[in-house]
DNA sequence: TTTGTTTTCCCCCAAAATGAGTGATTTATT
DNA sequence: AATAAATCACTCATTTTGGGGGAAAACAAA
């Protein structure tokens, strides 16, 4: 008979090694149990119903599917199972997009034994682990440039046409003319070298302007 | 002479009883030292320069200027600080705005004491303390509705919108003629009730849809 | 005080984009 | 077989956009 107070948790890790090490600290912690590993999303997929884990612990750099549309169709079809990262890569890119595609923690493989564990428990709360350096990236995408170009009124122009909003409405909005709303998008096109509105914007939201 | 290697925090907060317990709980510590609380953002700006704390530990709900304004202010003109916010808040608006304004970290005041040290040691470290809840928060807002009304096409379309491209630039984009664009944007209206861009971004946005 | 920056407003013009119609065809998926 | 999704077409009137050309007032910095 199963022990229903026990944490079922699939491991996806194309390492041999860390992917072992994981399983053995698992399977060491009276909480949790590691009953199926991969080395490939296919695999874990395939399984998925039959393994049916609460977490899964997911590499990104993996042969075949990324670990990243690995989320993306796992969470599609199994929305409930909490997917935690753990990962070499810390860059904004990958971080960004696992946790767009549904992943609920995000880890770096440096990790502590100790914390990966307390992760596992984190995460069955509804809490969301991250290592401090994902945390501090996390934190850090919800910030402006303090270097920008553009003057405060010119940002608030620029944000405003991001929403969609036509010259008159953004007038509208801030209590001008809509000739002056024109000048600002003229100079705003100017400093960033640009000469549209989706220019505009992709060049302000890839430098943090908006 | 000063101990260069204590850490100099500031409190600001208005309730006397809270402000004097983490007065003395920072205090109790070796590595940080409170030489400075105040009950309003005014009063901490003005002795800003002369307290230079390294970490501010700032309320959200004071009398006077918002401790999310006062962030904006301290941050305009002292970037280095690492402002924490300790808060009974922790719904989505006070969260994010706080963060955008510049915070490096929110905890909710139920924080243990010994986390509220730990937490001033990891912003120290370049960190992001953050309590469990308000790390769900920032995590689930990178991803959307799972109960969206449009298809994954639509979704495609209004995040190029959203982007300020043109229906032609879609068009280009997705390799689709621009009258299959101006087809699902009427759709996308058609579903969120809309009757233009500005308005589609903003029901959009508002449910997570992109 | 003079200079530069920011914010504000005005005009002309032509190309492009938008939104509201009213359709149809072809793939999936169920 | 029926439903949903994705694709394409054409008309029409109205807005929007971006390129020119200015200019005045407020404000901060030098």
């Amino acid at each position: 008979m199963l022990n229903k107070n026990i944490t079922r948790v699939v491991i996806v890790e194309d390492d041999e090694i860390i992917r072992e090490s994981f399983v053995s600290l698992i399977n060491s912690s009276e909480s949790f149990l590691c009953n199926a590993n991969y080395d490939t999303c296919e695999g874990a997929i395939k399984n998925l119903t039959n393994d049916s884990p609460q977490i899964i612990l997911m590499d990104i750099g993996l042969p075949g599917i990324s670990g990243i549309e690995g989320i993306r169709r796992i969470k599609k079809v199994y929305s409930k199972v909490e997917i935690i990262v753990v990962s070499v890569h810390d860059d904004d890119e990958k971080v960004f997009d696992a946790l767009c595609a549904g992943a609920s923690g995000y880890l770096t493989k440096n990790i502590k034994p100790e914390k990966l564990l307390s992760s596992l428990s984190e995460v069955i709360k509804g809490g969301a682990p991250m290592s401090t350096s994902i945390a501090k990236r996390v934190i850090r995408s919800f910030q402006r440039s303090t270097e920008s170009p553009l003057t405060s009124r010119e940002t608030e122009v620029l944000q405003q046409l991001g929403r969609g909003k036509s010259y008159t409405m953004i007038a509208d909005d801030l209590h001008i003319n809509k000739e002056t709303v024109r000048s600002h998008i003229k100079n705003i096109y100017q400093k960033l070298n640009v000469g549209s509105k989706a220019e505009a914007l992709e060049k302000a939201t890839k430098d943090r302007l908006i």
